[in-house]
DNA sequence: TTAACATATAGACATTCATCTATATAAACT
DNA sequence: AGTTTATATAGATGAATGTCTATATGTTAA
């Protein structure tokens, strides 16, 4: 089931630290180690990797250094799945596709 | 910070199994122990705890039977959230408020 | 007031998971 | 080639979590 994939990325408070530092921004691992500033850099790297695994992030070498990035479609792709699973009714009738 | 407990809440297969089943309608445990048809009462009780401490579900009691279903509007605020979050740049901006 | 039924809680157990230190891999520079 | 820098991986450890059985709580009926 791909939205407990999705759920279970979300589920630690680190990582959506780091989900918000990576919205918007490329970051290399060193400078969200930094940031946060109480988790070593293989902790890091091991919440990076699960974000990687579930497709959340968007990576690009330079150098030494891979950056990231958050993939915010991804998450409003399964944003959208969540809404459809667990709150159809609250999803507004213009956004329904007409049946033919 | 209120989207880790809601992702924590989804973050189990067997939960979201349960949240599918509660999301339109109103079951009693047992009800949902039968559909499940895998999982103990008290681990269907267990999960319902959680869900009941997320806010996600409503509650009504039936002589010796209570009734869950899913609190959708719960649902919509925290995928809100969780859009605001972590995907800003696909909101449309038809719904952004203006400042003043 | 017992008995039966529905749900919740307690305690135990195995698994998952977040974190750390130590080390491996990979790239750039001298 | 060897050194430095950046990131990933391996292994260990304690905490959190999902599940079960046994039992307590609460509600209805005889």
């Amino acid at each position: 089931m791909e939205s407990v994939t999705f759920a279970k990325a979300l589920a630690d408070e680190t990582r959506q630290k780091i989900m918000n530092m990576l919205c918007c921004n490329w970051l290399c691992v060193s400078d969200v180690v930094d940031q946060l500033g109480n988790v070593s850099q293989p902790t890091v790297s091991h919440h990076l990797a699960i974000l990687r695994d579930a497709e959340l992030v968007h990576t690009r070498r330079e150098g030494k250094k891979i950056f990231y990035t958050l993939n915010q479609d991804a998450v409003a792709v399964c944003c959208g799945l969540l809404m459809q699973n667990f709150a159809p009714e609250r999803i507004p009738a213009s956004s329904i596709p007409i049946a033919d």
